[in-house]
DNA sequence: CGCTCGGTTGATGCACATCAAAGGCTGTGG
DNA sequence: CCACAGCCTTTGATGTGCATCAACCGAGCG
């Protein structure tokens, strides 16, 4: 496998693998293969038995699940790093609790739901860094449940800024996925008219820019002094 | 300490625990000491240095914190078993990001973050085990996200449904925490009069009953039937 | 060329927040 | 023992943010 040899280098720059050697991470991901998608590829379904977990390695993945209402609601959104599924590898019969879909092309690293039994979970320290990115979700997941009660243009604020968030400052203010309104709408339980209604008027402000998919905050601190209204 | 030997008996019959021995009960929880906490007493507060961690053992604190309007979310109800802060002791310097407050008169095992360092970060199984809490908060979190967009009546049917599955259901079906209108308002995210408005159309309905801050659900097919209305 | 997908705009209506007022219950202090 | 304050609950009147519905446009694509 040429593509998983290649991934296995870029492995070392995510937090959660740095100071492993390359032959750890063989033995980490062996059996392990990289999945290529395209925009709207589906990794797995909520509901479907859960036989791997992985590692996103480029591009971007929502996570989704349906609503009572049958709509779906994205729970997260997965940039590379990111683990997915591990946390329910610890269960006999795992069933995805979610949907993962890719937002443009991407690059998965696939890994049977043994490795995690047998290999990981024998490393602490890997452990504990899995359970550190359980938390960062968690807190993300809190972020948002703290703006339930505020306006819209707040609650749109908070996601791009907390998106924003996961760029260094200095590569600029381009958004690390593209992401449609209706993507924002579904991430926040609204609907695609109210947050075109609350993006365009930015965009007539200046506050934001959209090339395409690419979303560009030219005005941060414009966005920070609406999330400061009370 | 009478009360802490008291509580290492109690200990076990927590899944965290379940199968440890009493010395190795002690050994985890050495230096910790019961707090004995009265209706709305803090065990610590938000922004706070977190210097310890703890186990519910009687009773519940919910856990809250300050939204950016000012008024307090609350982001989980904690009932005996559930271990508290104890996913940010990992942290070199860990600041509570949530306030813990109690709920009615309960008690919480209170244990030195080194213990936690030192001691538990040790067993890999008991770090599976915390995952798995992590876990499970994060999920409940999920499936209150799904339900953003569903009339409030059915946001109320989804927490107190879930509660009451924390109880076997042969307890009765009375929930296992004193719970206010406000406190439920302020976990959805509503107005306590949204929430009233519900409730006592339920009681007349004769779905529910309420003696002081006890909700005893007497209809839960009722109440299920709610859910599936889409 | 028709198709789907993403974005946009306007008109209408409703679920829920907000405001206001009042009664019960508990604890506390004079 | 009463007065008072704080908390919880309740009910009604009023207002509004946002969902919904409907329509249209441009771009990419087989």
């Amino acid at each position: 496998m040429d593509a998983l040899q290649a991934a296995l280098n870029e492995l070392h720059t995510f937090p959660l693998f740095s100071g492993y050697t390359r032959d750890e991470l063989m033995y980490l991901c062996e059996g392990g293969r990289i999945q290529v998608t395209e925009h709207r590829d589906q990794l797995f379904s909520a509901g479907d038995p859960a036989l791997s977990f992985g590692v996103v390695i480029y591009g971007a993945y929502k996570l989704c699940r349906p609503s009572p209402m049958g709509e779906d609601v994205i729970m997260h959104f997965s940039t590379p790093g990111d683990v997915v599924a591990a946390f329910i590898m610890g269960q006999p019969h795992p069933i995805y609790p979610i949907s993962a879909v890719s937002m443009g092309n991407s690059r998965y690293l696939k890994i049977p739901q043994q490795n995690y039994l047998e290999r990981w979970t024998k490393k602490p320290e890997l452990i504990l860094r899995i359970q550190s990115l359980l938390f960062q979700r968690m807190t993300i997941l809190q972020d948002q449940k703290a703006f339930t009660k505020a306006p819209l243009n707040q609650k749109v604020a908070a996601l791009l800024m907390q998106l924003l968030d996961r760029n260094t400052r200095e590569e600029g203010m381009f958004l690390p996925l593209p992401l449609t309104r209706k993507e924002i709408a579904d991430s926040l339980g609204a609907s695609v008219e109210s947050v075109i209604r609350v993006m365009s008027d930015w965009s007539k402000q200046g506050y934001i820019q959209t090339t395409g998919q690419q979303i560009e905050v030219c005005r941060p601190d414009k966005l920070i002094e609406i999330l400061k209204i009370e």
